[in-house]
DNA sequence: AGCACGCCGACT
DNA sequence: GTCGGCGTGCTC
């Protein structure tokens, strides 16, 4: 007897065993997918994790559904990745592999209704939408619960199917798709009884009558093979002749044409190579050589570079090294820093070898990517992507660069699992025993301690490239201008001056305002009463440009009102301010200058946020107004003004990390400012000037915010000190989850004394309608974590087993950055 | 997670 | 009386 353990992407934290042949125990690998009956209809795809002869002692295990792989797709590599981030950030191994594998390779059954043509029906019997759907089977021979759901315009549709198949009118069948295939382009060529000349003129000849267009398209296809040559593309030739398929079909009917199919990459680089990179100067040599140094006896190292200090072109010379050696590289950055800006110049030195790993990808091209780095193809030596590109089956890695390494983005948030890309990375790297270089120009507190505490390597870059100047950073003390009268809407008159003067020589001006919509709130003058979201707990956004209220949580949307909601008066007032109304102000303020905004509701499209960085670039747009978007590592020539509208609102935002992001947040806006041969200038207004985070921004004193931010983190027990795992209950009674969550925190307080803190309810108390409860717990150093976890782990069982609880979403959430 | 089974209100 | 709401339990 022969079994296999599976791993299925639910969340579930059993595998599940089945049974198999001799034969397919023979071929079976582990890693490989296979599709399997799971409960009384699903078929889904699992990853074989063991293969095994221990036949289960309490059930009897299912046969498989079919192989679905000739070759392992999941290597034991990634495997074990897969389990040491189950572990560690405390969710199942279904959930890694849903994260992992590109959706395309994740199968799933659908219900496939056809009539049953064995069985007479006697049409009367049929109720009447149970006769709708017969008789569409009439027209169609397959219907899937989609179309019937479409057809009766009704939800809930599986009992009629279910009466239908009792009736014997219709059967089902479960079926399974490939979601990926690959991608052929139509090619074209004479047909080979041309080859001759004389066949040619007289085929030509034959044309000129009655087919003019038809030998146009001929002569273009000479034209275009004789320029390239190489095979030509029927959408080129439809191009080039202005014709249309019809006109193509009709010489491939004739057989004057042939046509033929060629698989094609989705995703291609049709650029030149140029593969000398740039040379370093001084102070990028001495780093580079440093990290080589330090890579001797160290894995990690930490690459503190001030902003556009040319930590790139380093990054480079360290993944030529290793792409030398026949090892690939993984570049890893913030979703949002993968510009287009970025890749070009990294397929400029290295040309096809880069890959790019995106979400913003389609399914298909990303499961080329993932071909192509499990076969280790040269097209995929260095990989460039966002966080879940850890996950790719990496076959012989050999440095990982995770840039921006500040950047919270790195964490995941919402659907388990909840891992951070950088801290997996670093795993990642140990298990192919892999270098990784952590980059940034203002690196998080923990890196930089673990730096300090000789976990990590350190080196620094001080200097700017070119010795381009450090930008001169101002502070404006709002109190004082709205006492002297000196603001006009948000604009300080210094602020006002900047930008006047800076416009004036012909430079660029970014306006920074961490907030997006026109302005948050809307208040009736006279109750004092705001529309509120009806399924969360929030206050409505008021965005001026379609004049609609918006939740930024669940995304619900109404008109704005003309009156007020609660007592009728036409009285309302908007208060505190975003995005928009900012770009509002500025045309205003600067009516013959070009201004746009880039934030969230202006980059939704696939290009919306190319279209704008380019638009900066050559220089169309005068003002840039943004949120922290404009921070990720775009490198603009000519922007000498950066002002930051606000910066008490990220100051005084409630979390223990707030100090530490402000801080991040400024420098890297500052850092746009000044790549010019000017000095650039920083303006940030603001109620607090003497604000020690403020001062340490204009100083770009970051030892010593980290100095002092370290000391807060000691005193008021927080990481890098203290590990953070918060447990958040989730339900749609009120009660029912402050009853759950004051049961959690007894038990876990019964466990972990003082450290269990909570439970609160956060900011935003409901979302989606469903009540939302936190509990944190802090684990101090030397208290072992994963004993921790297994402790929490049996707590949650407990909690589960009450009746009560049961309904009651546990969603954990580790290292909670 | 998905899905079947099973028990209670509002409608043809 | 049925349809369809969602609470509960199980999945190798």
């Amino acid at each position: 007897m022969h079994f296999i353990d599976v791993i299925l992407p639910i969340p579930l934290e059993k595998r599940f065993t089945y049974n198999i042949t001799q034969a397919e125990s023979e071929f079976l690998q582990v890693g490989m997918r296979v599709s399997i009956p799971f409960g009384k209809t699903k078929i889904y795809t699992g990853i074989v994790a063991n293969i095994h002869q221990t036949a289960p002692l309490v059930y009897d295990a299912k046969e498989i559904h079919q192989i679905l792989d000739e070759a392992p797709i999941v290597t034991q590599q990634q495997l074990r990745l897969w389990q040491w981030i189950a572990k560690y950030y405390m969710c199942t191994e279904g959930e890694v592999m849903r994260a992992a594998l590109p959706n395309a390779f994740l199968l799933e059954s659908e219900t496939i209704i056809s009539l049953n043509k064995t069985s007479v029906i006697n049409e009367e019997d049929l109720k009447d939408d149970e006769f709708l759907i017969y008789e569409a089977l009439q027209h169609q021979s397959s219907l899937k619960i989609q179309d019937i759901s479409n057809i009766l315009d009704k939800k809930n549709v599986l009992p009629v199917v279910k009466r239908l198949v009792e009736k014997e009118a219709v059967i089902l069948n479960e079926e399974i798709y490939e979601k990926y295939k690959p991608k052929y382009v139509r090619y074209v060529k004479l047909s080979s009884k041309y080859a001759s000349e004389a066949e040619l003129n007289s085929l030509l000849g034959n044309l000129n009558k009655n087919a003019t267009k038809q030998k146009e398209v001929i002569l273009n296809l000479f034209t275009i093979s004789a320029r390239t040559k190489k095979p030509v593309k029927v959408s080129e030739l439809i191009e080039v002749s202005k014709t249309t398929s019809s006109t193509i079909k009709a010489l491939v009917d004739k057989n004057i044409l042939e046509e033929y199919h060629i698989q094609t990459d989705r995703v291609q680089y049709n650029g030149e190579e140029n593969s000398e990179s740039k040379q370093l100067n001084q102070y990028q040599t001495e780093a580079l050589q440093q990290i080589k140094n330090q890579f001797e006896n160290q894995n990690v190292v930490l690459l503190h570079g001030v902003t556009s200090s040319g930590k790139t072109e380093v990054y480079v010379k360290l993944i030529e090294d290793v792409i030398a050696e026949g090892k690939q590289a993984l570049y890893l950055l913030p979703e949002i820093a993968l510009t287009t800006q970025l890749v070009s110049r990294l397929q400029d030195y290295f040309g096809e070898q880069v890959a790019v790993f995106h979400s913003k990808y389609s399914a298909h091209e990303r499961v080329e990517v993932y071909n192509n780095v499990l076969h280790n193809s040269a097209k995929a030596k260095i990989i460039l992507g966002a966080r879940s590109s850890i996950f790719l089956p990496f076959d012989n890695l050999g440095l990982i660069i995770v840039d921006e390494e500040h950047e919270q983005s790195f964490k995941q948030f919402d659907p388990a699992p909840r891992y951070h890309a950088r801290d997996s990375a670093v795993v990642l790297a140990s298990f192919f025993k892999a270098k990784i270089l952590l980059g940034s120009a203002t690196p998080s507190l923990e890196s930089y301690h673990n730096a300090q505490e000789k976990k990590y390597g350190l080196v620094e870059i001080t200097r700017r490239y070119n010795n381009v100047q450090m930008p001169d950073i101002e502070l404006v003390d709002l109190k004082d201008k709205y006492k002297k009268k000196r603001m006009k809407g948000h604009f300080s008159d210094r602020l006002i001056e900047e930008i006047t003067e800076t416009l004036k020589e012909g430079y660029q001006v970014i306006l920074f305002q961490n907030r997006r919509g026109y302005s948050p709130i809307v208040e009736c003058t006279t109750c004092g009463h705001s529309p509120q979201c009806p399924n969360c707990d929030v206050s409505l956004t008021y965005h001026q440009y379609r004049k609609q209220l918006r939740c930024h949580y669940c995304g619900y949307v109404i008109a704005m009102q003309q009156k007020c909601m609660a007592c009728g008066t036409p009285d309302l007032d908007t208060v505190g301010f975003g995005t928009e109304q900012i770009e509002a102000e500025v045309k205003e303020l600067f009516p013959d200058f070009k201004v746009a905004r880039m934030d969230l509701d202006t980059t939704r499209g696939k290009f919306g946020y190319e279209k704008i960085i380019t638009a900066l670039e050559q220089q169309e747009i005068d003002i840039l107004v943004g949120t922290q978007m404009l921070t990720k590592g775009l490198d603009f020539r000519n922007v000498k003004l950066v002002g930051i509208m606000n910066a008490d609102n990220m100051l005084n935002f409630p979390d223990f990390r707030a100090h530490e992001r402000s801080f991040q947040l400024m420098l890297q806006v500052s850092g746009r400012a000044g790549r010019t041969e000017k000095r650039g200038k920083v303006l940030i207004q603001t109620y607090n000037p003497y604000h020690k985070i403020l001062q340490q921004v204009s100083t770009n004193d970051y030892v010593g915010m980290f100095k002092e931010q370290l000391e807060e983190r000691y005193n008021y027990k927080y990481p890098p000190f203290y590990r953070l795992i918060k447990i958040t209950l989730k339900h749609r009674d009120y009660n029912k989850v402050n009853l759950a969550a004051d049961w959690l925190a007894k038990a876990l307080v019964q466990l972990f004394k003082n450290n269990v803190l909570g439970p609160e309810f956060p900011p935003v108390s409901r979302i989606r309608n469903q009540y939302h409860k936190n509990i944190l717990i802090k684990i101090p150093q030397g208290q072992h974590l994963g004993k921790t976890k297994e402790a929490i782990k049996r707590v949650e069982t407990t909690f589960n087993a009450i009746g009560d609880f049961k309904a009651v979403r546990l969603i954990m959430n580790v290292d909670n950055y």
